[in-house]
DNA sequence: TACCTTAATGCGCACGAGTGCATGTGTCAA
DNA sequence: TTGACACATGCACTCGTGCGCATTAAGGTA
C-alpha cells in the first residue's frame, strides 16, 4: 500500500465496479458466442435454424447461447410466426462497453497518479 | 440472413474477433477478480498478503488470481526481496478495452445498415 | 546453521457451465 | 385432426475453475 485514492475517487471506483456487470462480460469471453456473434454481423439477422447450420453445436446449445446474449443486451430478438430472429443489438452493445471504458479511463487518470506522466 | 456484410468488411470482423480476447474477458469477468481490482485501485499498489488480508478468500487464492491478471496485461508485478507487489497495469489494461470498444463501434457502423438511422 | 516469513504449487473437492440427446410445447398447413 | 417444423427444456455427462489445505521453495534474519 504505497498510493491511495482520496475519499472521493471511492465513488467513481464503486460505479466502475458496477459497470463491471460480470455476467455481460462473461458472456462475451466464450469463444462458441463470439463465433456466433460473428455470424450475425456477417450475415445479418438470422433465425437459430440457420445459425446452427453454420455452427458445429447442436441445435439446442445454440438456442441457450443465443438466448443468453439476449438477456445481456447483446443481441434482439424478435419472434415471426414459428421463426425467432436475432440480430446485433448495437446501441445496448456498444454503449455498454463505452460505459466501461469511460469508468476505466477515468479511474486510471485520477487513482494511477504516475499515469498521466506514463502517457509520455 | 436478411442483410449482409460486403466482403471487404469481412477483414473488419476478423479482427473483431481477434479482439474479442476471451482470456482478458474471462479474467474481467469474474466478482472476485474485480474485488481485487477495486481494492489496488483505492489502496494503490500492493503485495500478496496484504491483498489477502482484506480478502475472505485463502492466501493462495488471491496468489493465482493476481498471478492471472498479470499474465492478462491487467496488472503489473514487480519482486523486492520477498514480496511481490501488484499494481494495475494502466495502459495495457484501458489500450485492450479502447482497442475492442472501437472496432466494435466501426463494425457497427458498418455491418449494422440501421445503426446510422437509429442513432437518432 | 536454524528459524521465520512470503509466495508458489500439488492435491482433492465442489460447483458451474457447455454440450448433446430425448422429449415437450407451440405454431402453421393440409 | 394430423403431421411437420421451430424452438424450449429436462437430463446426464464432461470439463474447467474457484476454493482451501498442506507442502515446498526461496528470501531474509538471528
Amino acid at each position: 500500500m504505497e498510493t491511495a485514492c482520496s475519499r472521493s475517487d471511492r465513488d467513481i471506483i464503486d460505479e466502475l465496479v458496477e459497470a463491471f456487470d460480470s455476467k455481460f462480460l462473461k458472456t462475451l469471453s466464450e469463444p462458441v458466442r463470439v463465433e456466433i456473434l460473428k455470424f450475425i454481423m456477417l450475415n445479418g439477422r438470422a433465425d437459430i435454424g440457420t445459425i446452427a447450420e453454420n455452427m458445429p453445436q447442436d441445435r439446442s446449445v445454440i438456442s441457450r447461447h443465443l438466448n443468453l446474449m439476449q438477456e445481456v443486451g447483446v443481441l434482439t430478438c424478435e419472434k415471426e410466426s414459428r421463426h425467432i430472429f436475432y440480430d446485433i443489438n448495437c446501441h445496448a452493445f456498444l454503449d455498454k462497453l463505452e460505459n466501461l471504458t469511460a469508468l476505466i479511463r477515468s479511474c486510471m487518470t485520477q487513482c494511477c497518479p504516475t499515469f498521466c506522466n506514463q502517457k509520455e
